[in-house]
DNA sequence: CCGGTAATTCGATAATTATCGAAATATGAA
DNA sequence: TTCATATTTCGATAATTATCGAATTACCGG
């Protein structure tokens, strides 16, 4: 991953309004949520959404598909792998402590 | 871990410079560097880095001690890893994608 | 085709952030 | 104490980002 790549992944979750979009799309799981609902529930302008929901495609880490007249939003899993491998790899390479808390939350996941 | 110290966290890996001083920390490893040094690595005014690591430290990602004249700083490695472990359980719960990424990640370091 | 709904793009403005030089603070050496 | 080094804090400016309303685009049902 590019160090380009990695900074606007970060920036995009960087901003309160566009990490709570993100954590609503997680949450809505494959079927995500069309821009209009999210809006709505995080009280937000469209237009605004809009711009962030486009930040956060442009960063690989949603996707979007049009469905009549919504446009459907849903996070992009692949996108977010690939940053946390970022994470791992690149800066934090064979450090004991940030391998044994990603492991600890497999394992709370798993339980 | 809260909303806004996760944002505070992104949003400092979130700048070419800052993360490129990050990086630097990583590699240091335990050693770490003083602030004059990454400053004159990265080229950049003594002014500037040194609120960029100011913002690093208010995120939690490096801490800083003096050694007479310089200040060193090092990587917080808790401190990333809480944040991989508040991408991993409160962003990706549960989803398989993102784990085996993960898991992929740990597996190469071990080889 | 027309009216209504859903979303985006545009243009403007307000707020935040990045950058640097100059001044201030802290340390150690002569 | 005085000088030199290392870093931070301050103040100013330039650049980027967030936000919104208005205009535009796309789609669907009658």
């Amino acid at each position: 991953m590019k160090i380009a790549t990695a900074t606007d992944a970060f920036a995009a979750l960087s901003q309160e309004t566009r990490l709570a979009a993100f954590r609503l799309l997680v949450r809505a799981g494959p079927a995500g949520l069309p821009a209009g609902e999210i809006a709505r529930t995080l009280g937000t302008a469209p237009s605004t959404l809009s711009t962030h929901l486009g930040l956060l495609q442009r960063a690989g880490l949603v996707s979007s598909e049009r469905r009549s007249r919504r446009i459907v939003y849903r996070a992009d899993f692949d996108g977010v792998g690939a940053l946390m491998r970022y994470l791992m790899e690149d800066c934090c390479k064979g450090h004991k402590t940030v391998q044994a808390a990603v492991r600890a939350a497999i394992e709370d996941e798993a339980a």
